[in-house]
This record gives structure tokens, C-alpha cells and sequence, in this order.
DNA sequence: TACGATT
């Protein structure tokens, strides 16, 4: 029912440490139990958009490497996705490939954050707390300098104003490692003025996100409808940040509160780097497709299939979700390479679930510019190229 | 230089 409760169940799945471990070379850590040691594999994976699927998650994540696990963590009521998920790799090489490839992967609005996962503990649950009456000047350091004494921080986060962007709220979000930490947190500054304040600040545990209204739900149903528009457009002024090294920026504690977030993530999206905005033009889908050549293009299977060609011989299909993800949901992609030397062949290829969303990053990324190579991007044709 | 499928 609630977020937290979730949470619980689903690290109740996830494999307990055993006490003690020897680690095989290249392998899982057994511990003298038989338990194994998920330390080294098992990853959390926050910040997804709203509407990926179990199944393009795996995908995403299975591009890889071998993967032991997963599970999107959704709402057990109402099925959504929270926003979060574990990734289990058979592989720890393949885990920490994962952090280092996908960490910081702009998806839609979102840009996912992938780190190892702590060990399940009742400890860790109830661990977040909602923070009021900040000062406007403290920054996300002050606070964290401030709630430290008390344990071990997590994440933490101080709301922005939309339309100023970057004016506090005055209202933050600290995640300690521990519940009990978080108590004495509480027991500590509720109530308190940080030093050279004005007024008090109010430390509480932070609601369950997941104990909605009726009309919180509609209005989130209606964000998610109205993403389908606007939100490819935004994606515009965003696409020039995906190519790597890619995003290890601040990590938003922005599960709290999906709604706000999506709001504050699209404006984000819209005032970041106006100047690299170049080369996007509004061609009309009835131009695309034209561009597309035939009739041939349509949904093949689930989804529709885009040709991606020149890429460079070092191409993986990070790069292929890098470039696609934030136009919409991307539920394959595919590097095609030379069977003897593992070398991109020059293309590949990504599906996408919805037409308005491969359209515009079609009409986003073809001629696009990579490196040193302009990028040709089309929708799939089913026959080779002929002149 | 151009449309896979080594799961």
C-alpha cells in the first residue's frame, strides 16, 4: 500500500547476506550459509519515468550484461511504477559496468540514478525526512552539514521554486541510512533555528508518496498524458547533454514527490543549454513520412524500429539509449556488429512503443552529429537500400 | 559507407 511498505516487500525478495563470504573469482560471494553476498551485484536503480515497464527495464539494463534478477518496484494497489528498481548481475564486473555506463542516463525527464543497493534491513525502512522552514539561502551542503551529526545521509535534496528556478522553497528532504538516525535527527533540530536563522525549522518524517488521493491520482494521470505532447520538446534542449561522459551530476531526492518532480524535471529541460539548440526542425509527421521512404514502416511487433546508421565502430547500446531514451519509451535497442571482431558494423537499430515519440527523434537525431559523424537516423525499411 | 536476428 504505502511507498515504504513496497519497499520492504521487495527487498524481502532480494537474497540476504550471509554473515560471512568467500568471493569466487568472477563470481558470486557464497557465504558459509549458502546465502549470497549481493553487495557487489545488486543495484538500485532511482529516478526511472513513470511509465517504463518491467520490461524495458530489463532491456535497458540487460544490455549489460547477464542479469541473476530485476524487479520494477511498483504500487501494490494501483500497479504504478514507483520509480525505482533492483538490478541483480550474475556478474559484479557487470554491476559496476552499470553504474559506470548507465548512472546519470537522461531518460524522458528523468535522469536515472544507479548505485549499489544496501543490504536489506528493517533498520534502513522509514528512514526519510520532509524538512520546512529552511532559510532560503541554505544550499543542499548546509543541510546536509547540519543533519550529519546525526548519521549517515543518503540522499537529500532541497526543493526548488519552478518558475525562478533555483530559489529554495525552504523545503527539503533528508534520507538518512538508518530509521533511528533519522529519530534523533528529529529529536535534534525540530523545532530548532540553524545558526543565524530567523525561525525554527520542522523536522518530520516524511509521507508515504504512495498514500495519494483520489485527485492527486487524476492529476498524475493527466501529467503522464500531457508528457506524451509536450514532452519530446522539451527533450530538445537536452539531447546535447546525453553524449558522454555521461551526467554524474546531483542526485535529486525526487521519488517524494513524482508529480512536482515531473514538473520541475520539464522545466529543467526547457531552460537548459538554449544555445545548443540548433538544428531541430518541426517537420510534420505527414513529412516524416515521406522521409521514411515507403509504406513499409509500421509497427513491427511491439513497437516501432528505427535505423540508426554511422555509428563508429566503438558504439554500444548505452549510446543507443543515451540518444533515444529521452524522446519516449524505448523498448530495444541494438548494436549490429562484426561477428569476428565485436566491431560495430556501422548501425543499429532501437525500437520505440509509440510513432509521435520515434518521430521526433527521428526528425531530433537524424543528422545528428556524434563525434565526428553525422548520424542518419530513419525509420527501419524492410528491404536493403538500393542507390 | 546503408537495414540485424551468435538468444
Amino acid at each position: 500500500m504505502s511507498r515504504m511498505v513496497t519497499i520492504i516487500s521487495t527487498m524481502e525478495t532480494q537474497v540476504s547476506n550471509g554473515p560471512s563470504g568467500t568471493s569466487l573469482p568472477n563470481g558470486p560471494v557464497i557465504s558459509t550459509n549458502g546465502a549470497t553476498d549481493d553487495s557487489k551485484t545488486n543495484l538500485i536503480v532511482n529516478y526511472l519515468p513513470q511509465n517504463m515497464t518491467q520490461e524495458e527495464f530489463k532491456s535497458l539494463f540487460g544490455s549489460i550484461g547477464e542479469i541473476e534478477s530485476c524487479k520494477l518496484v511498483r504500487d501494490k494497489i494501483t500497479g504504478q511504477s514507483l520509480g525505482y528498481g533492483f538490478v541483480n548481475y550474475v556478474d559484479p564486473n557487470d554491476a559496476d559496468k552499470a553504474i559506470n555506463t548507465l548512472n546519470g542516463l537522461k531518460l524522458q525527464t528523468k535522469t536515472i540514478k544507479v548505485s549499489y543497493a544496501r543490504p536489506s534491513s528493517a533498520s534502513i525502512r522509514d528512514a526519510n525526512l520532509y524538512v520546512s522552514g529552511l532559510p532560503k539561502t541554505m544550499t543542499q551542503k548546509d543541510m546536509e552539514q547540519l543533519f550529519s551529526q546525526y548519521g549517515r545521509i543518503i540522499t537529500s535534496r532541497i526543493l526548488v521554486d519552478q518558475v525562478t528556478a533555483g530559489i529554495s522553497r525552504g523545503v527539503g528532504f533528508i534520507r538518512f541510512d538508518k530509521r533511528n538516525e533519522a529519530e534523533e535527527a528529529i529529536k535534534g533540530l525540530n523545532g530548532q533555528k540553524p545558526l543565524g536563522a530567523a525561525e525554527p525549522i520542522t523536522v518530520k518524517f516524511a509521507n508515504n508518496p504512495s498514500q495519494k488521493t483520489g485527485q492527486a491520482l487524476l492529476t498524475q494521470l493527466y501529467q503522464t498524458a500531457a508528457r506524451r505532447y509536450t514532452g519530446p520538446l522539451h527533450h530538445q534542449t537536452q539531447r546535447f547533454s546525453l553524449i558522454p561522459p555521461f551526467g554524474k551530476g546531483p542526485d535529486p531526492n525526487n521519488s517524494t514527490k513524482p508529480i512536482l518532480d515531473n514538473l520541475l524535471n520539464a522545466s529543467y529541460g526547457v531552460k537548459s543549454s538554449p544555445s545548443l539548440l540548433p538544428r531541430f526542425s518541426p517537420i510534420t509527421i505527414d513529412s516524416m513520412t515521406s522521409l521514411a521512404g515507403v509504406n513499409l514502416t509500421g509497427p513491427t511487433g511491439a513497437g516501432w524500429c528505427i535505423f540508426v546508421y554511422n555509428l563508429s565502430p566503438e558504439a554500444d547500446e548505452s549510446v543507443l539509449w543515451q540518444l533515444f531514451g529521452p524522446f519516449g519509451a524505448v523498448t530495444n535497442v541494438k548494436v549490429i556488429r562484426d561477428f569476428t571482431t565485436n566491431k560495430c558494423k556501422g548501425f543499429g537499430f532501437v525500437t520505440m512503443t509509440n510513432y509521435d515519440e520515434a518521430a521526433m527523434a527521428i526528425a531530433s537525431l537524424n543528422g545528428y552529429r556524434l563525434g565526428d559523424r553525422v548520424l542518419q537516423v530513419s525509420f527501419k525499411t524492410s528491404k536493403q537500400h538500393k542507390a
